[in-house]
DNA sequence: TATCAATAGTTGATATGTAAACTATATCTG
DNA sequence: CAGATATAGTTTACATATCAACTATTGATA
């Protein structure tokens, strides 16, 4: 086991509770910087990919309002009326009004975008396993098991 | 163990490589909102806050560089002046000129910063505490040295 | 039915993040 | 020493995030 520090305080020995928090924060953080990083050259950011997922996994009929892409990825509604902006600026989604209820977006993935997600989705998903592949088998088995305990609990 | 999804997809059984890398994601947001809400009484930013604990910390005599504060917390030198700017303004900070080196700003803390930091920290140990609990002692141990084994390889 | 509350989305202000171009200063090297 | 290179920090432009105030529309209810 290792040493973790933060703040020059060490963590492991006396607040495992708090060492797991830094912890996670630690490992997201570069997490994020390399998924970030492997998006970019398709001029992909996290939240754009994330919103583009849901989009399209959801929204393959009729499409989906603005507020259920909001709940699921945890956007607020300005930040998703203004990412959607942008997506819509460079075509990713078209927007077009709810027929019954005209307050609502239905937001869907253009041929543009499907085209891209097919680009990018492989080597997402290899990028994935391989921030994950560090650990075996076993031990990846025991920490989803733990984290997702720990999420589940959480709230 | 539960059922982890994403993007309408079950990620533990087929890949737990990737399952974990999303079971982090989830957590971190959590955390971090948590830590936000808690923070935000006190005008603090968990940027604020973590920048506010290295300077305290590693900049006691002389002060610490902005420099050197941005490799600890990996912030961008022009994210680091904009937010240095702030805490400026908010009287949290100060920054004065090295003696031998005049590019380099040397920042500490002030007594405003320090007394605000002494008021805050007991309840933001609490609450990453209160977050890290939901898990016994001996998984928390468990999870806190697999965490650790995957952030040193993640390099 | 008239009003009132709830919901969907937008806008403006501001904080926080990146990248690129820039200034000023220090250091290295021929 | 002169010129190249490296380092510290700032500025600008932009993406992404929040909150608060706003409009439009729908639904509930007195």
């Amino acid at each position: 086991m290792g040493h973790f520090e933060r703040f020059g305080i060490n963590l492991e020995d006396e607040s495992p509770d708090r060492a797991v928090v830094y912890e996670t924060a630690c490992i997201y953080s570069r997490i994020n910087r390399q998924v970030s990083e492997y998006l970019k050259p398709f001029n992909l950011s996290p939240s754009k990919f994330n919103a583009l997922m849901v989009i399209k996994h959801q929204g393959r009929v009729k499409g989906i309002s603005q507020a259920e892409i909001g709940k699921r990825l945890i956007v607020t509604p300005s930040n998703m009326t203004r990412l959607l902006d942008r997506m819509g600026r460079e075509g990713l989604i078209e927007r077009n009004n709810h027929k019954n209820d005209r307050r609502v977006n239905l937001v869907k993935i253009s041929a543009k975008g499907s085209a891209l997600l097919d680009k990018v989705w492989p080597g997402y998903c290899a990028k994935l396993s391989r921030l994950g592949n560090f650990l075996s088998k076993t031990e990846l088995k025991i920490l989803s098991g733990l984290l997702y305990k720990w999420f589940d609990k959480l709230g």
